[in-house]
DNA sequence: CTTATTGCAAAAAATTTGCAGGTAA
DNA sequence: TTACCTGCAAATTTTTTGCAATAAG
């Protein structure tokens, strides 16, 4: 299911499987974070009899083809999304609920401030999850 | 090895035993960065017979009490190390060398920064990982 | 004394690997 | 055709848990 998700993957110069369409059709039809189970469980809903360990070698090969990033959040497994461009993720401690800052220049910014603070190391890449409590929760109670 | 070890315990209020006191020696006198296992190589070269799940009960249980602080770096299983105040940690590539930023108001400003970009979510609590080569390995070439 | 902690063993959770057959380019 | 990818099975790695014996306060 997706022209444009095969589309993607050729552009990339990958080889084209099924099992990996449907992985990155998870990931790039949602735009959410999932961990590899989740993406095995809906991938696989589609697409029967599909392994475990090769959602896992897909999302390596669709990572090193840059179309995938994993982030390692506070708590629990991998997870895995579509790649922007490198952002942090706001972990709320409430409901479980991942999000990103609405600033889409944040992650410039943040690793702006991190190089300036490093005299001597030269950061190229910056993984940051924030825990807290989501504007939902907030409003709550 | 270590009365002032032991009183850190104590000050604390939880339960002092051996191997809670020579984990938390670990992790005190070192200053550095280890996994559950190498604090368990290490705690258990002065207290033979030391388990492992010990240790990662005893690392819980400094955790609750704040003497322990945990990482998620982007690659390989957690690092221990003694809390300070929350602060980024670097990792080079080049040789896997755990450090942190010269400057040490450096986590509240990164915190500030993405608490100011992420309006309706309040953070409280940030993991920072950078990636990037270190000044020795620049050096080195 | 009373409750928390340990060692021991086993299990659970997360991820990786070897290999033979199948498939994309 | 030819190298790469997949399913399948099994192994590794990392972390957690149950339980009886032990030790801390």
């Amino acid at each position: 299911m997706g022209e444009r998700n095969i589309k993607a993957l050729q552009e990339c110069g990958i080889r084209v499987t099924p099992q990996r369409a449907h992985v990155w059709g998870v990931l790039a039809e949602s735009g959410g974070h999932f961990t590899a189970e989740e993406i095995w469980e809906r991938a696989g809903a589609l697409l029967p009899g599909l392994e475990l360990s090769t959602v896992y070698r897909s999302l390596e090969a669709l990572g090193d083809a840059g179309l995938v990033a994993e982030s390692r959040l506070p708590e629990g497994p991998r997870v895995f999304e579509a790649r922007s461009s490198s952002h942090p993720h706001l972990v709320c401690v409430v409901c479980g609920g991942i999000s990103h800052p609405d600033a889409d220049d944040i992650g410039r910014r943040l690793l702006e401030t991190l190089n300036a603070a490093s005299e001597g190391f030269e950061v190229s890449e910056m993984h940051v999850a924030g825990r807290g409590v989501c504007a939902r929760c907030a409003a709550d109670g």
